[in-house]
DNA sequence: ATGGTTGCAAACACTTTGCACATGA
DNA sequence: TCATGTGCAAAGTGTTTGCAACCAT
């Protein structure tokens, strides 16, 4: 397990790498680690977040620098940005984006919700003329830990 | 047309104040005049929108008592908060509330769209043991004017 | 070498808080 | 009258910008 840790660390750096060389960003710890962060994470992540991540793996960034960092990266596509209704930015890898989220309005807890079926929803809309190119759906209510 | 104007108008100060009597609300000027600002909006509209609102009917009222007249009103229910990406909050009516939007991404104009059906969605997710209260769903893309 | 990247300070936008004064019931 | 609502100033978040120093290519 240990080697197998080792193996997917050293594979998802070189996967970062790709992902900064192909959308021409200049490769840097700062950089790797946002990504990293965002591609290990299980839900969408604030800039405190991620930076108490890179502070965990000892990668020294500001927070002016995550900010920049992480618009560039949605600039590029490689993540995207949303917001549960906290005044705030969340973020996640793209390639984690096809699915939903479930937010606990008591203690805050964020599940992914699998993949729904709005397509024929969406198709209705475009018949109004409107283009859509991407929709965000949250659920906000009780997790099982906050019914009691 | 001019009396059934007046008429309506008049119908709305009442409801206002109905509104606020049933939340245990004094009924002010600034707060009759947020509740009919989000009772008329075609769309959700966010606190420097409002305060306009306000001015254009001779109401003068102060940012931060806005602030706090929204922060009664939703938590009273009366009034929801919603975010469309974009850094602020914007509020919608209650009533109004059973349908969900179009944000066009390049001049900003949302859209109502018309109820969907998502509750098989819904139910399929509280089977997890997750109670949803509410939802937020909204399409992002280019309106019928900026396609082109 | 040099253009992109970072850190720090400062500014900005949105929202909340404290407190004295004003007002609705 | 008296609890509640309001205005003003100030502070609290989250985010962006300017500029000099730094570093990846």
């Amino acid at each position: 397990m240990q080697l197998n840790n080792i193996y997917n660390m050293t594979n998802t750096r070189h996967d970062c790498k790709k992902e900064l060389r192909g959308a021409s960003l200049k490769v840097t710890p700062a950089r790797l680690g946002v990504l990293a962060a965002l591609e290990q994470a299980q839900t969408p992540l604030d800039v405190s977040e991620i930076i108490t991540y890179l502070e965990n793996k000892g990668i020294k960034a500001d927070k002016v620098t995550v900010f920049r960092i992480i618009n560039a990266l949605t600039d590029k596509g490689l993540t995207k940005q949303i917001q549960f209704n906290e005044g705030k930015f969340r973020y996640e890898h793209s390639r984690k984006a096809d699915h939903h989220h479930f937010v606990c309005e008591r203690c805050g807890k964020i599940e992914d919700v699998s993949n729904c079926n709005i397509d024929e929803v969406e198709k209705d809309i475009q018949k109004k003329g409107l283009l859509i190119k991407r929709h965000s759906l949250e659920f906000f209510g009780l997790c099982k830990d906050c019914q009691s």
